[in-house]
DNA sequence: AGAATAATTAAACATTTGTTTAATTTTAAA
DNA sequence: TTTAAAATTAAACAAATGTTTAATTATTCT
């Protein structure tokens, strides 16, 4: 039997495989057999390279980790921008990442909301503490030098990442049955819309003096 | 073979445990026998009851809209109150209706980041569209009025939802990691905290004048 | 080229799935 | 109490699941 030594490529075009149609049926919902046709692999591909589904399923998680991490830390040290932009910065890096990896945020979003126990809940969640860490070392820091209100900082936080995964899971539903326009249909505009309006949200919210309005 | 007359407290019974499963480890992820065992009724009576898995599913989402729904017009109509008072009304209402139906919104929440044309997801997506036509008409009153900034509609609204969800959904797990207070471990603790949160946040957020931090 | 290792395959495996059947027990009415 | 309907059960069903096997093809290295 061979030590699993890979194709990369390969494995890749697996995962990728596996991320479609984790993000659009669940995990579950989702057989080794789909994800091997999708892939077009044979149905003991998955088990030759990952050992088992849920081995594939760490895999692509821990693949996609290092995309999620990093980035903020460089702006937690640039002192020569002011708490606020730096609570921009770090929601545009946000919405980027998970409009950019867009079907693993939406597996995520599904997974974590299990039980604790769960073996995909359990993978899933310390991927998510030390960015959060981070957004709250900034507003921290912000209401430390008083450019900030004493906000409530883990819910200001959640109601951000809130609101992305609202948007990203849902998608343009939640928009397109409330209003009339049909404009959500292009995601980058969606994505600029959420920016925009995100920025505008937490100046209102964060900033002590209201002089937030234009973005 | 009998038409389904039904004994209706057992049906109730059957429901309250798929329900309770559902929420921990999702539809999929979750059997029939699973149910009937946490039920302590027999295998086939799902499918007696309910016809199948998917039957009882349905009738479940039935149920529970009938909660979901109404209180809002109410709040619409009413004359003597703010447009600003209205929303933080809704606001408590949504947050807590969310808390009391748990299981429900948590199941609720990942079938509808399936994809469309998924069976629960189709189902559920109606659910939610009255609800949300109605706070569009309450942040478009405070507009018209001029009390309100000329905010996003949808992404305000998609923001307060998104933000009691993800609370819902991932429980104590985003303030936990991020505080070292294991203060959320009180549910109703946290509602009344979420909501004191989402009242300041709109406040800030809708209000024309800066007015609002005291709650 | 030849040998060794890796990659790939079709087929089979053991479980679990949702569902159905056919028999039995319970319930309720006459 | 007798009888018909409803409720409940254990067992079986067919299909789908994750996984493994054993054989075959590709690749790589000497």
């Amino acid at each position: 039997m061979p030590d699993v030594i890979t194709k990369p490529d390969k494995k890749e075009h697996i995962i990728a495989a596996a991320e479609k149609l984790f993000a659009m049926r669940g995990y579950d919902a989702t057989s080794v057999r789909d994800i091997c046709h999708e892939a077009d692999v044979n149905v003991a591909m998955v088990n030759y390279y990952f050992g088992s589904k849920e081995g594939m399923f760490r895999e692509m998680v821990e693949q996609k980790a290092s995309f999620m991490r990093g980035k903020l830390q460089a702006l937690i040290a640039d002192k020569s921008l002011t708490s606020i932009r730096k609570m921009e910065i770090a929601i545009e890096h946000q919405v980027n990442r998970m409009f950019l990896h867009k079907p693993f945020t939406m597996v995520v979003i599904r997974e974590m909301s299990k039980d604790r126990g769960v073996a995909q809940r359990d993978m899933l969640q310390e991927l998510f503490i030390p960015n959060m860490k981070l957004l709250r070392s900034i507003i921290n820091q912000g209401i430390r030098s008083a450019e900030f209100r004493k906000v409530d900082i883990e819910l200001t936080i959640a109601t951000i990442i809130g609101a992305i995964w609202n948007i990203i899971s849902t998608g343009d539903m939640m928009i397109a049955s409330v209003s009339r326009s049909a404009s959500a249909a292009d995601p980058e505009a969606l994505k600029q819309r959420l920016i925009r309006h995100l920025h505008q949200l937490i100046r209102h919210h964060l900033l002590i003096e209201a002089n937030g309005t234009k973005s």
